[in-house]
RNA sequence: GGUCGCUUAGCUCAGCUGGGAGAGCAUCUGCCUUACAAGCAGGGGGUCACAGGUUCGAGCCCUGUAGCGACCACCA
């Protein structure tokens, strides 16, 4: 029985029983296509946000739609290792206890950090069912596990042996914090207001400067050049002399180099090839010295004895201050430039020359455009292509190693006698070249993004090429997540997909927005603004933080947190709730309607009303089938939304009372038959927008068949063809609104009742089947059809609309003037709708050009306007 | 510097392939009508950023401008 609608009631023992009944699992039919989605694993150890909310609805949306359509469904969830973020966490527990991960050894570490995977890991699948997610737990994966290990091994020998996979020595991001290389992708680059220092060395030899500016001026103790654009002609002369470095007196040789920008600055630029991505280049490109100033915790080297085991930040203004007494510094100015960031700790990072492993990424990339650009793979929508496409097209090689150590050791094995390097994914007996047994493994592990890569087949069984559900559920359907880890994460899984399946991931790409708070800003850690999708479930229901991040939504665009819209969203859950009570309060016994839904004469029981909300429903049907389809998810629900509350509720609902409070028997059991039919299905279409409220209503609802709507099928339109019935009820709704507008403005109480007048030639006979629902919805105390306006009470209101007309005697409470003054407006707002549609129709162009069907639809629209406009002058004679 | 997006009612946002501007919230008025006051009924409120263009017809297509936002690149 239902009582009050209370989300905490029965949402979490309705997901206890699906997930007992097994209703998440696939059916593994294999006569039923399949359908996949691949949920992107959240860290291991983290706490459900509103990204995660927002992420984890839509695609719960979908697995429940092709489910309900009785595709064999498989949601696979998981979580991802998070190499930095999870190794930081448990390295500052470490600090807590006064320890550090070096102190107490790799295998320790590494069992401190299982052990806190294991405290904290659970902690967001238990959100993500409070959410509702309908994804099967028992094929859950975690990128550390053993079979997806065993893949990160498969996929980083084969992309050795192919020659994708390379260690070299390189210019790369360091983040001084993190204690790593990081990839490119990992470097945010913010604004940052400092100085740039203008400095001048002096020309050997000569009693002449060459003046140079640096944002960095530490690094002036390893410059090994000052560079100029070679086309540049106020320093032609100086090119191929030496200056002397200030501080360390070296001297360096003054070169020539395309890359120097003429216009900036003096035009002449320092290069310290060891601290700066285009000084490294510039250095390789001539030849030149190669001088660390400062170590990977940018601790000052002994280049300089004074500031010898400093920071750099602060070894600088010591620097500073010495070249300013031996007049090297000319002048400060202030200045703003971009800073490249850890995306983790939001450190500095430093560019540093270190030898990491590599992927080639040229070559492998290919087949990941090619897929995007012929539409193999799709982005939804299509605008997000570009900026894979601007990524892809500019790769540079991806540095995957990391000096860490939670994560998937690289498989790489030194040999200590040859230096031979043996990659395989066991530790090989012997080194492969010299035979030696003193081999010795990497150090390092793979960017998390590595493992992540190859998510959408690892998790099936790949390396197992013959497991079941690799080949029944690859590629998976459509992945779903924000904008902005495209380039993390979706590339890499395409180019990994093509590379080790031979084929692609996904079909769609499902991209959608990020959650803002109120006020438009990013929800941050820092700012404190974020709001916790399990309060918000706590205090509204899952049913209701679903409606709120989908209604009004469109995919790809950021989504305002407003707190109102939770208001609205359960506000609606209410109003379905009671709806149902009201359908199960009036309803005869289940057997009755059951019998009634196989008469075969069923159709001619059924009334105008009755076929009008039904006409609806099928149009419903369809137009929600399609709109997720086409992921339009937020037209969707809110199409739902109108329909329940503004057609059903408001009036079929209302028209439906008069035949159970006064019809007979068989009256009563054809409309509770019409009302569950609609309902039922009704609860069908929000189902996967809101899967409690629905299921909970339903299990109220539908007595009769043993299926919960979870497993339920999926709505189809029926063949009826109600159009007409369809056109009368709302032209009757129009009718009654006016009534209800007159009586409003004149401020006619309730109970207060007219006899309703109608004169009509073609709807005499519908108006008199309608008799019950005018006299109750229009406040009619008595119903008279006429054919003609002949006898009508003098003091009526009068209402014109095209084809019937309508008279209210209401005499004391009439008032001619004001009568007369309703009857000018109405006039007037006719006059200027002829107007428009004669302009329209005079126009040749339009008649012409336009479709045949759009100008008779003007031409019968001037029709009807004008016996409106002729009924009304004549009314004002 | 490059790319993309946004600009529609007081607020937050929808508006599908061009054919008479919508929702929720807020606001105003009247209703405790036996599903629902978390409700019902009715109303007010928009030169769809601006300027051109294409078209019989533009919120929608094209060009340009302005403001806001995001991303990419990065010049010391």
């Amino acid at each position: 029985m239902l009582d009050k609608y209370n989300p905490k009631d029965f949402e979490d023992k309705l997901y206890k029983h699906w997930e007992e009944e097994g209703y998440f699992k696939p059916s593994m039919d294999k006569t039923k296509e399949s359908f996949c989605i691949m949920m992107p694993p959240p860290n291991v150890t983290g706490k459900l946000h509103m990204g995660h909310a927002l992420d984890g609805t839509i695609q719960d949306i979908l697995i429940r739609f092709k489910r309900m359509q009785g595709y064999n469904t498989l949601w696979l969830p998981g979580s991802d290792h998070a190499s930095i973020s999870t190794e930081m966490k448990v390295v500052e527990k470490l600090k807590k206890e006064g320890k550090t991960k070096y102190e107490i050894g790799r295998d320790a570490f590494l069992k401190e950090t299982w052990d806190w995977t294991r405290l904290y890991g659970g902690t967001i699948q238990e959100q993500q069912r409070k959410l509702g997610c309908s994804c099967d737990w028992d094929r859950r994966r975690f990128t550390l596990d053993e079979g997806l290990s065993e893949a990160v091994l498969e996929e980083f020998v084969n992309l050795y042996n192919d020659g994708y996979i390379y260690k070299g020595t390189r210019m790369i991001n360091w983040c001084p914090n993190c204690d790593t290389a990081i990839s490119d992708a990992e470097v945010e680059y913010k604004e940052e207001a400092s100085h740039l220092w203008h400095l001048r060395y002096k020309i050997k030899d000569e009693d002449r400067y060459v003046e140079v500016a640096t944002t960095r001026p530490e690094t002036m103790l390893g410059d090994t050049a000052v560079a100029v654009n070679p086309t540049d002609e106020r320093y032609k002369d100086i090119v191929g002399k030496k200056c002397i470095v200030p501080i360390v007196n070296r001297e360096i040789p003054i070169i020539a180099d395309e890359f120097v920008d003429k216009e900036f600055g003096t035009g002449c630029v320092k290069i310290t090839p060891s601290h700066d991505p285009n000084d490294y280049q510039a250095g390789k490109r001539n030849n030149l010295e190669f001088i660390e100033v400062f170590d990977s915790k940018t601790i000052m080297g002994d280049l300089m004895p004074e500031v010898k085991g400093m920071k750099a930040i602060d070894a600088r203004p010591i620097i500073v201050e010495r070249l300013k007494e031996l007049g090297a510094l000319v002048s400060i100015e202030d200045y703003t430039h971009n800073v490249g960031t850890c995306e983790r700790c939001k450190a500095k990072i430093e560019p540093r020359i270190s030898e990491q492993w590599f992927v080639k990424m040229k070559d492998l990339v290919k087949p990941a455009i090619e897929a995007v650009k012929n539409d193999d793979i799709k982005f939804i929508p299509k605008r997000y292509e570009k900026i894979y496409f601007n990524w892809l097209e500019n790769i540079q090689d991806w540095c995957i190693s990391r000096q860490l150590w939670w994560g998937h050791r690289i498989p790489a094995y030194y040999c200590k006698d040859c230096n031979h390097i043996n990659v395989a994914k066991k530790m090989p007996e012997k080194c492969e070249k010299c035979g030696s047994k003193n081999l010795v493994q990497d150090e390092d592990t793979l960017d998390t993004w590595f493992s992540s890569a190859l998510w959408p087949f690892s998790t099936l069984g790949w390396p197992n090429t013959e497991a079941e559900d690799l080949k029944m559920f690859y590629p998976s359907n459509v992945l779903v997540t924000a904008y902005d880890i495209i380039f993390f994460w979706i590339a890499r899984m395409v180019f990994s997909g093509f590379y080790a399946m031979h084929e692609k991931p996904f079909s769609d790409i499902l991209i959608h927005g990020i959650v803002r708070d109120s006020q438009g800003r990013k929800m941050s850690k820092t700012l404190g603004n974020g709001v916790d999708p399990l309060e918000v479930i706590d205090k509204y229901g899952a049913d209701s933080l679903r409606f709120s991040v989908l209604s009004g939504t469109t995919m790809g665009n950021d989504i305002r947190y407003m707190p109102e819209k939770l208001d609205q969203a359960s506000n609606f859950a209410n109003k379905i709730w009671n709806a149902a009570k009201f359908i199960i309060m009036n309803r005869p016994e289940e057997e009755k309607i059951i019998e009634f839904s196989k008469r075969e004469d069923k159709e001619e029981k059924l009334s105008l009303e009755d076929k009008w909300i039904l006409n609806k429903l099928n149009k419903l049907i369809k137009e929600i089938t399609t709109n997720i389809e086409k992921y339009d998810l937020g037209i969707a629900i809110d199409k739902i939304y109108n329909f329940l509350w503004n057609e059903f509720c408001d009036w079929y609902i209302e028209m439906a009372k008069i035949s159970l409070y006064n019809g007979d028997e068989e009256t009563k059991i054809k409309t509770s038959y019409v009302l569950d039919k609609v309902f039922r299905n009704c609860l069908k279409l929000l189902h996967p927008f809101m899967p409690f409220v629905t299921s909970r209503i339903y299990e109220e609802l539908v007595k009769y068949d043993d299926k919960e709507l979870m497993v339920s099928t999926w709505p189809k339109e029926e063949k009826y063809n109600y159009d007409k019935e369809e056109v009368v009820i709302e032209k009757v709704k129009d009718i009654i609104e006016k009534i209800r507008n007159v009586r409003s403005t004149k401020n006619i109480h309730p109970s207060r009742k007219s006899e309703l007048i109608f004169v009509t030639e073609k709807y005499e006979k519908e108006l008199k089947e309608l008799e019950a629902i005018l006299l109750k919805l229009g406040f009619g105390s008595k119903l008279t059809i006429k054919e003609n306006s002949n006898d009508i009470p003098e003091d009526a209101i009068n209402i014109i609309t095209d084809g019937i007309e309508l008279y209210m005697p209401l005499d004391d409470l009439v008032d001619r003037e004001e009568e007369r003054k309703r009857l000018e407006e109405e006039k007037k707002r006719l006059e200027s709708e002829v107007l428009r549609c004669e302009k329209m129709l005079s126009n040749p162009g339009f008649v012409n050009k336009a479709p045949k069907a759009k100008v008779e639809e003007e031409q019968e629209k001037l029709k009807n306007y004008k016996e409106m406009l002729e009924k009304v002058e004549e009314k004002l004679k």
